[in-house]
RNA sequence: GGUCUGGUAGUUCAGUUGGUUAGAAUACAUGCCUGUCACGCAUGGGGUCGCGGGUUCGAGUCCCGUCCAGACCGCCA
């Protein structure tokens, strides 16, 4: 029998009495009298004392005879005492127990409950109320809450009233596939799921209700991605008559309060980036701007020199690593295959180690003398110790995959604190993105859109440059 | 729809150019140990190597097919 019911409202008061521990306990085997049981959140892990002297000889038995896993039932003193681990608010309880009786034992958990556990994810959905009593999961949970309780906070006092729209609703195509739900009423006839609440929150604009918003299911039957599900939450807002600026402050002001609320965060930069500009030296749309490693572009620095791998590129573009220099050969090789695997694409990998001494190790010395090594290593702003890593080929392929080994490099030197967060919004984007595939154009961003109003008579002329009233707010490199 | 990676003990994984009885850690069970906090020591049980076919004297290993999982591309505001 598995765990049903949480612990951690026990007091220790009644620890002196008899109580049901219908949790989870850890036995510890050590002299065989030693039992973990954990009490949650309230005292973290707590110890079961079974001591010689003071202890029942039936109660001895009965903890010996206990497995891994079990219901029982103790009454015991309570003890407090030091932790001899300062992490971990283990050991701070005891209970001398006096009196010990085993309601149930539970079968050998598939994997180990506990905050760093063995099973593998499959494993873990599989046996999911197993899982959700891990410290991790549940605080996934509670974090969750956290945030869409903030999020109710500021928006309600900011005035924004929160409206439940339908979700068995007439398809309007959006642009992802629609999730269908059969009609009983109308036999043959589909309601769709809404990709997201769009047409209801313009009705109730053009109703007159100000400010809106909700936190809503959205549904796009959609291939999956590691980031991406068909079914999500999103915190959806409409305004009436506002401009960019407008909706940047608001929504950057939620930002700063749930950052401020849940993470204790004072936000200092909130800076704007073009979307021209974060392609240009993030090589994506959404840049972690935690750290730097931007792109140079080295087009007219290494082209013309006689290698052909450059000469024939519409872009040359490198990075400079932050003190990578000392990268061996073999590792330096298992990069230059990571960026070659197909999910990434990359031909090649031209690297430059800035030695410590001033003096360069390239992968192209034969066509480079040190005095170009010198001049790319100035224009990347790599310092000594640091190693430029540049990749070639067509722009917007280039620019993709040294994106991803930007965000790599910056993963493996732990350059994404998990504490630190940058957030930032990428303005001006695209109206319209040309498809090579249909021969036409279609909207970047999503076909609600406008277009910046000084750009309307270009619309015509060039649509491919016509900006739009569109924007992202990204953070550490994840589209919010 | 496509490309790639993986599937071996309850779990996480290793398994060399195809070669003796398929291993480790952990978990589990039993025994010893009275202060542990990943306790320790000893012993033991536990495997349809995803599934089907093929090559071979011999397949966990090679080939074909298939199922499942994951990453990426397509797709996706």
């Amino acid at each position: 029998m598995y765990r049903t019911h949480d612990c951690g409202a026990l007091s220790l008061e009644q620890l002196n009495q008899t109580v049901t521990l219908s949790g989870w306990v850890q036995k510890n085997r050590n002299k065989g009298f030693i039992i973990w049981i954990d009490l949650r959140d309230r005292y973290g892990i707590t110890q079961l004392i079974f001591d010689e002297e003071r202890t029942p000889k039936s109660v001895f038995e009965a903890a010996q005879g206990l497995g891994r896993e079990f219901v029982i039932q103790v009454q015991g003193a309570v003890i407090e005492r030091e932790s001899k681990n300062p992490n971990m608010a283990t050991g701070t309880i005891e209970v001398l127990v006096e009196k010990l009786s085993i309601l149930n034992a539970s079968i050998t958990p598939p994997f180990s409950i506990e905050d760093e556990t063995d099973g593998g994810e499959e494993l873990r959905m599989q046996y999911r109320y197993l899982d959700l009593r891990r410290n991790p999961v549940k605080q996934n949970i509670l974090f969750r809450h956290q945030v869409s309780m903030a999020v109710r906070n500021y928006l309600s006092n900011a005035g924004f009233v929160d409206v439940e729209t339908p979700y068995l609703i007439k398809s309007t195509p959006e642009g992802a596939r629609d999730f269908v739900v059969p009609s009983r009423m109308n036999e043959g006839q589909f309601y769709a799921l809404p990709q997201s609440p769009q047409t209801f929150k313009q009705l109730l604009m053009v109703g007159g209700l100000d400010k809106y918003f909700q936190i809503v299911k959205c549904f796009r039957d959609e291939d999956l991605r590691a980031d991406r599900q068909p079914e999500f939450t999103q915190i959806d807002c409409e305004m009436t008559f506002v401009e960019q600026e407008d909706i940047l402050s608001q929504f950057e002001g939620l930002t700063r309060y749930l950052l401020k609320e849940i993470k204790g965060i004072e936000v200092a930069d909130f800076p704007r980036m073009s979307y021209e500009e974060a392609i240009k030296t993030y090589g994506n749309d959404k840049p972690d701007i935690r750290f730097g490693m931007t792109f140079k572009e080295l087009n007219t620095l290494a082209q013309g020199k006689g290698f052909g791998v450059f000469d024939s590129q519409e872009l040359v573009v490198g990075i400079a690593v932050p003190g990578a220099a000392e990268m061996s050969r073999k590792e330096i090789d298992a990069l230059i295959e990571w960026v070659k695997r197909p999910q990434i694409g990359a031909k090649g990998l031209v690297y430059v180690k800035c030695n410590l001494d001033g003096s360069f190790k390239s992968s192209v010395d034969k066509f480079f003398n040190s005095e170009n090594l010198g001049a790319w290593a100035a224009h990347c702003e790599a310092q000594a110790g640091d190693l430029i890593l540049i990749l070639s080929g067509e722009e917007k392929t280039t620019r993709t995959q040294l994106s991803a080994l930007r965000m790599e490099l910056a993963s493996r030197l732990g350059l994404r604190k998990s504490d630190e967060f940058a957030p930032l919004w990428i303005i001006d984007f695209p109206l319209l993105e040309w498809d090579e595939e249909s021969k036409r154009y279609h909207a970047m961003h999503h076909p609600f859109t406008a277009p910046k109003p000084e750009h309307l008579d270009m619309l015509k002329t060039d649509p491919g440059a016509v900006k739009a009233n569109a924007y992202d707010l990204v953070l550490n490199g994840n589209e919010i």
